[in-house]
DNA sequence: TTACAAACTTGATTCTAATCAAGGTGGCCA
DNA sequence: TGGCCACCTTGATTAGAATCAAGTTTGTAA
């Protein structure tokens, strides 16, 4: 395994005792509680570009980001990347692994310098017989993950590109709030890759959205939605 | 809602006393924990071509196939239709309501004359904080879902019709055990909504891998896979 | 058993987006 | 600050699959 790995909870290391009060599918347990659990994790952190885990390798831990961003891609039986998610702090990953396969089916790669803090499947199978509130919250997160994947299938079977797009760029507008500009949370490339689609076809989307007076693309990747209704009648 | 719906459980009514104690997520449970559940349960049918529930729909029960075949699709923003999966007999649905949305996002369709048993949301509730290793079950069969769908996102962003189509073929194979043939569970017409394509090309397809020698399509859905290899190196 | 509707097949055409190719731009590190 | 690399853009071409349009087959119900 890449990245520095040690025990934490008892030292009294204040980044660590943190690491379970400040995900949502523990911090809603008693302080006791989650003591108990801070003392089974482990930490680790990793460099940009890093690898946490990748396809085929057997699996027995969950992945909680204690700070920095990382981002799960599959390959394809051809051969080809595909973007699946983005986790950042308090997201979880390397469930699948948990509960069934025990050998991961993606590959998360950090993204900026990452810390971990890593459950033994052990240790969490204990913890979710004994509050079996964290099991409501773990499937919750799973329902809305699954709804978003099956969305995402849906979207990328039956709508073209250009709607794929424009479908994309409203939902970042909505996670905006009222401000009708915002920042791609990715490069072109990646975007390309979480639509299905190439690089070459986003760069002439956007393009033509901008020449629709739809979009205003600035520097640095923000993107102004001048017309939303415009956009989503694509 | 459509069905016939009634209360079942004390009255010793053979068909509903086994519903829990049939299927996966409660037959691990004690005797008297699967009776306590049955107590709850409603059950309903419906006869084939009948909508379950529909996108938009509020919802607050988990629905478990007694008996009979459902399948479950999605409309996209553009009014297309796409099969996301089949339930039969011990399979279940209505979950992502359950925990999140409260708003059913697909729509559930009998395929045949179907018996359905229900578990009110604030029932189940009670039974995930009682019984934890109900939880496991679902997360389990939750992990297991996540995986199908994000794989198939993949293979739709990714790969040709022509792949995807002898992927699915190379599946049903699997599933069959030591036999080279199979029968396709479904029409055409849904295997190419299912795939993310047309019926014509699919029918087109199909005659490319027959012309080929990779496959023999026989009557009544009967297909026998000649060269597996070679029809999974297309 | 016939008749009808749904499912399927096949062909011709069109369209979308991938691919290939060649610059351009910008950010970042030495 | 210069240079380099990754990212992005734009154009030309090709390929894959949708669409449109007839037929044909099949399953089913009267």
């Amino acid at each position: 395994m890449n990245g520095h790995n040690h025990k934490c909870g008892h030292e009294g290391h204040e980044g660590h005792s943190t690491c379970v009060s400040r995900v949502p599918i523990f911090n809603h347990l008693e302080d006791e509680q989650m003591a108990e659990i801070t003392g089974t994790i482990l930490s680790t952190t990793y460099k940009k570009g890093e690898i946490i885990y990748h396809a085929g390798e057997a699996s027995d831990s969950l992945y909680i980001v204690k700070s920095g961003r990382i981002k799960i891609y599959r390959l394809s039986e051809s051969g080809k990347e595909q973007l699946v998610r983005f986790l950042s702090t308090g997201d979880f990953t390397g469930e699948l692994a948990l509960f069934s396969d025990s050998v991961h089916e993606a590959y998360a790669e950090a993204m900026e310098n990452t810390e971990i803090c890593l459950i033994r499947r052990r240790d969490l199978q204990t913890f979710l017989m004994k509050y079996p509130s964290i099991s409501l919250k773990i499937l919750t997160e799973f329902s809305n993950r699954l709804e978003n994947s099956e969305k995402q299938t849906t979207r990328v079977s039956t709508e073209k590109v250009e709607t794929r797009l424009a479908l994309y760029l409203a939902e970042c507008i909505d996670e905006e709030g009222s401000s009708m500009e915002f920042v791609l949370p990715m490069s072109k490339r990646d975007l390309a890759s979480f639509l299905g689609t190439t690089p070459e076809t986003i760069s002439r989307k956007l393009a033509d959205f901008e020449d629709a007076g739809y979009i205003r693309q600035k520097p640095q990747r923000k993107i102004e939605v001048v017309d939303l209704d415009k956009l989503l009648m694509v």
